[in-house]
DNA sequence: GCCTAACCGAGACGGTACGTCACGTCTTTTA
DNA sequence: TAAAAGACGTGACGTACCGTCTCGGTTAGGC
């Protein structure tokens, strides 16, 4: 789960005293803490980190290169859990995928903060390419499946490219949250967006039909 | 141009020896030669700004309140001209309009930590806030408009909410760079997102004709 | 007065807020303050010093190079004023010089922490020597001219090396209060050492007489 | 020869592993060798002495309290022997006494740091007290001996107070390694010493025949 | 020949200080 | 009065040691 033990690897088995693992969880709950207490970003230093997990700062530092490869860790501890996919059709899926990701951004009131979280492990591209490989891939992997999956079942077309049909899909919702990372989003987003892109934009689009009949077309 | 004078508007006219208007520009031309040179968002001090541009600490204080809001400005020098819409149809409005979006991302070596110094602003709600108003809005209602005149000429279905029609087409292209910000995105995405958005994505849309012919369905 | 300013003599007059002297006075007596109040050595961090003036580290490090330095100048402040020497005879002079010895060792609380002061000096070679030329030597060139007169009025004798004698009247003094900081020294140890060398340890030296008849033996 | 075992004495006779002596002699050796390799002693941490030695910090602190305590068994260990004295006259063991101490002062490279050693164990009284008592006094004893010894063959007037007769002989000599620790010493400096103090400084002292004549004056 | 207590090296631990750097404010002189 | 220069108090940075505390593994008795 850790990022990167940072321990020079050289010597045989375990020598000397072992790392505490409880440590590593104080400081991941220490920094999240400050976050749901209002501490804004700017005071979130390693100094004030180490005081209020009750370590000392070298401990900090022999985990975690930075600030932000420790964010990184906290970032994956406070990621919800992958959801639950109905399974009764790719329409459904893809509102319950979507549904999480809305949720994901209104989580209490810590989620603006981790919100800027997130915007400041960009400074590091490395780092930020680790949250991606680890956090993102997965996340994506999962909606390109379930695409998949309708292409399969005839919801969806053949001729299209997964990759591009999930940014479609994600990038409405995942765009209001990075541009107004304050804003409320509506309950029934996720479904009046899948609804809207399976029946098309232009005139020529199926009637409204469509619109109620959210289960895949012939069953 | 400047987003907070600061001055304290007490005194008469102009008393004493006037602003340099050429230390304005020398300070946001330094910091936007630094970027371009590499220099990591983390070192880009007030102190270092201010030596770079040949320029006292106190005299960037009097014009802005910190970094923060300096980056600001320099957001908004870089941001490019709003984009000359061909006006032949809604659909080739809205493939520039999302092509003047994959080109910003691509903008030379700088694009990458520009777009570190948006994600940096992020720590500060209220700088955001102005960011988000006098550069995302003003495009957003651009889209907006075209959209609007899309559905006066039949181009768009009329039961849409265009706010929402408008992040779909949006999203997808800003996610991507938001995401994946040094990743090359395809110079033809713009015309596939919105060709593939406006065909609908359920097997009951038009058939592959349509995809080619990418003028209005009835011109 | 002060050791080094630190200061990297590039630019021209004087360019920018001139240093403060009144934080120079304040760092010193910050030092001396807490020897006085029973601080131990091991305690007296740049840390606590800076917090004691009320002044910023860097404020410090502008002026000193580190600990040694700064205490180069604290010795020099706290060094008693050169003596005012009788002038009646050598004798004389030496009693004067011997006692002044004396009594800079017993002077207040400090004393014994001033001595610690000067022992941890020697840590640093370049810094002891500093400590040793201006103060040590000049002190010394005193007693020599003292004995150089000496010589010319008949009371010391024309064959020695005026060096070595200097060093046999200090060195008692001197070596007490350096191998037993805390002991009190007798107030007649002056006058004891100078007269039992001017008058030998040989029983073949000159016989009492000379003992109590202490100013020149012409006189 | 350890100053403070450190052993909490509760437990019986010895149980358990007994403490390795090569490990004491390692510590001390190494503690040596890395002055001799002229590393300042700003840089002689716990933590490096203990790597040097190839022992564990706790080993350490298991038989000396710190730094300070450890140094006293150091200088103890590289104290010379104590010199053979002639007893051919109390001269002669005077001019034996001080060349020790003249050659103490330039034993190889590390004599210098030797020197820095005694100084910072200036900083803890008790150590301090502890090294004057183990070594100072002894030595001290020894000089007061052999004057003693001079008294009653009739070398040294019997009106003297012996302990200050000692601080006499002894200061000069090192008075001279303590302002001026690298400073070289002259061969014949003992010898001078000696016997400008036997002969006094006075004008009426025994004449230059005195001087060159080095032998008692009655043997 | 075990048992077991104390040793050993290694190194993690909570602290504290180091010396540097940047913050935003404040004096200076110069223009 | 604004400008460049740079000192100022503050406080975080990342490192190094401090002295203590586990770890696994040794090394001697005493049984």
């Amino acid at each position: 789960m850790s990022s990167a033990p940072r321990r020079p690897v050289h010597a045989g088995p375990t020598r000397g005293r072992p790392r505490s693992e409880a440590v590593e969880r104080a400081v991941i709950e220490g920094v999240m803490r400050l976050l749901e207490d209002g501490v804004p970003l700017s005071e979130l230093s390693v100094e004030r980190i180490a005081r209020t997990a009750g370590v000392g700062k070298a401990t900090i530092y022999r985990r975690w290169s930075g600030k932000e490869e420790l964010f990184l860790d906290v970032l994956r501890a406070a990621e919800p859990p992958e959801p639950q996919l109905p399974g009764t059709s790719m329409r459904d899926d893809l509102v319950v995928l979507l549904e999480s990701l809305r949720r994901r951004g209104l989580a209490g009131r810590n989620s603006a903060m981790l919100h800027s979280v997130r915007a400041q492990m960009k400074s590091s591209p490395k780092i930020w390419a680790a949250y991606h490989d680890t956090v993102v891939v997965p996340r994506r992997r999962l909606g390109i499946e379930v695409l998949r999956r309708g292409q399969a079942n005839g919801e969806l077309r053949d001729d299209v490219d997964l990759e591009l049909v999930n940014d479609v899909f994600v990038g409405p919702m995942l765009v209001r949250s990075v541009l107004r990372p304050d804003a409320e989003l509506p309950e029934d987003l996720a479904e009046r967006i899948v609804d809207m892109l399976l029946q098309g934009l232009g005139p020529a689009g199926a009637p409204s039909a469509a619109a109620d009949s959210a289960g895949p077309p012939a069953a």
